[in-house]
DNA sequence: TTATATTACGTTAGCGCTAACTTGTCTATA
DNA sequence: TATAGACAAGTTAGCGCTAACGTAATATAA
């Protein structure tokens, strides 16, 4: 690796002054014409790309945003994190990828690292912690996209994307009521998950104003993936035999539902309905095509990188989206 | 956001010059015990944490390292990806993640940027450039693991790490053969793909020294995801009712096949056996259950962050590290 | 005792860049 | 001709940190 060039080298190269340089890479005024394209020329033959570890120490800015998911292999934070790749790529920022893999302490380390890094932004999905200790950490970046967080008093440099769960698991509930459904179980996420909450507030309301008591025993928390999924599912048919309708709480809980119905000698959708959430690719991919709420990744993905840096250029007042989730009738139910 | 601590507050408060500070940050000896307490107290009570720009610009080591896939939401490259950021988070590394969507400008980009970013290292999976380019861009990073590409004269600041494609796709013709299949077709990735090319070559060297002739109409090339999987199986299907068995180019493509085949009438394995590459999640998760060539993905996304810190440390020679995948018979053959 | 090493600091300079100010030149206007 | 204004540069300083060197005080050796 030879040695990087330098301002000053095109500078002596071109017999100008750095901050003529800096001025033409930065295309800022006060340069002819003429030197410019000189310039323009010499960098272009001499291959110079300015140093942007030199720049941000200076501008205090790094072109660069941290993501933080619980896992980047749960397609559903995958598509996400594509939906912020791209449109970082776009508006040519690069992106730091951290996993929190369901860690505090990761969780914690990570935020760290990003704030030493010295990140313009942060995409925050599926925080864990605290109230208290969100607050703290939003207040450390410059900007902050949380998603699936909701805050009672978001600060000026905040802004949350959640998903309308309640909404979501209504319209599910809903549906299996009009099929007649009424042994409805829910499979919930994580129990320190904010849509998880939501999605079973959701279920609740809809479940007791058609007028069919909430039982506890047809709810169960699982980790939100297919294996977890398979074994809550297993557990809640031993416990319950005569639940006719599952809803889970993403589709990748709702595959290990179905898979454990079939394990049981359950058909699904005759004997026990399920539905999903979030519309992964997968959903369409497995038999039966799952019954799921649509929810548009990639797009929550490319809007959040585009409300951070509106954030990072202008701090005006905070601002919430909420998505509506659309249920999308397939096989299962 | 309030201003930002340095070395010079805490020097101030503890009535030290900064290099006495910096000492104590950085565990340097040739500060006596007593000081050391007081300052990390002071560090530890005050939050400072040391800016990583600034430390950056004159130690010209960033503490983060890129990496390049063709796209993120593929399983295949999700789970490298994981095993990235679990080593590197272990390492006290950050990553940052690009994808280059098959779209030679897009990853000349991603290079660019990541240089100007100063990485400390690259880990470059599946490089659809040419060779030339290739090593012209190897030469501007301090140290880089290639994925999927094979190096005739590798450079010193070089890793690369290969899965035997060769090998494995025999595995998987063999299987076929000993099942009494001969019409066996090959739905190969993309064009530019190295291990593409190296699994045909092992598909036709299978074929041809057990004695049937290789027939370049059971050959075909897609997009590796389901979709184009789907839609090529379809035509050859089509244009060779007689197919028995398909090698796919990875499990996305072999997935895609399967649902062609039902599609079309056809039971698998019955009637067309099917076999994958990579055991992605997924391959447990379909119905019938898919026959694979199993990669410990994850491993070697840590493998590939545990040598280029290696390598980092000191570019001594050039290394290849070989995977063997491993035939995992399921249903589908 | 004097010469020499060792320890525990402090001082200076510079990484590559940009913000802010200064200087010089040419032109337009009274 | 004098004078202000516009433009095209150059000069200086500093972002926060560390490498390299300097220095004073103490410890060790001859």
């Amino acid at each position: 690796m030879k040695r990087r060039l330098t301002l000053a080298d095109i500078a002596d190269t071109a017999g100008v002054s750095v901050m003529t340089v800096s001025r033409v890479i930065n295309d800022k005024p006060g340069v002819s014409d003429e030197v410019r394209q000189t310039i323009l020329a010499l960098v272009e033959s001499m291959g110079y790309r300015p140093n942007q570890i030199a720049r941000s120490l200076v501008t205090e800015q790094t072109t660069s945003v941290g993501l933080i998911v619980p896992d980047n292999t749960n397609p559903f934070f995958a598509q996400i994190a594509r939906g912020v790749e791209d449109a970082a790529y776009a508006l040519q920022y690069s992106v730091f990828l951290v996993n929190t893999v369901e860690n505090p302490q990761r969780e914690f380390d990570a935020l760290d690292s990003l704030w030493q890094k010295d990140v313009d932004g942060l995409i925050w999905c599926s925080a864990r912690v605290s109230h208290e200790v969100l607050e703290a950490q939003i207040s450390r970046f410059p900007a902050v996209v949380l998603l699936n967080r909701e805050l009672t008093e978001p600060p000026c440099n905040t802004i949350t994307i959640n998903v309308n769960d309640r909404h979501g698991a209504r319209q599910a509930v809903a549906h299996f009521l009009a099929q007649g459904r009424r042994r409805i179980a829910y499979l919930n996420g994580p129990e320190h998950s904010v849509s998880a909450h939501r999605r079973l507030e959701g279920y609740r309301d809809a479940i007791t104003e058609a007028g069919v008591p909430f039982d506890e025993g047809l709810v169960d928390c699982c980790l939100p993936d297919t294996d977890s999924g398979y074994d809550a599912a297993l557990a809640l048919l031993d416990r319950c035999p005569n639940v006719d309708a599952i809803l889970a709480f993403n589709d990748l809980v709702a595959i290990g539902a179905m898979q454990a119905c079939q394990a049981l000698g359950r058909s699904v959708p005759q004997n026990v309905a399920v539905i999903g959430f979030d519309d992964i690719p997968l959903a369409t991919i497995i038999k039966p095509q799952l019954t799921t709420l649509h929810v548009d990744l990639r797009h929550i993905g490319e809007s959040a990188m585009r409300a951070l840096l509106d954030k990072m250029e202008e701090a005006a007042c905070p601002s919430a989206i909420l998505i509506e989730p659309e249920l999308v009738l397939r096989d299962s139910a």
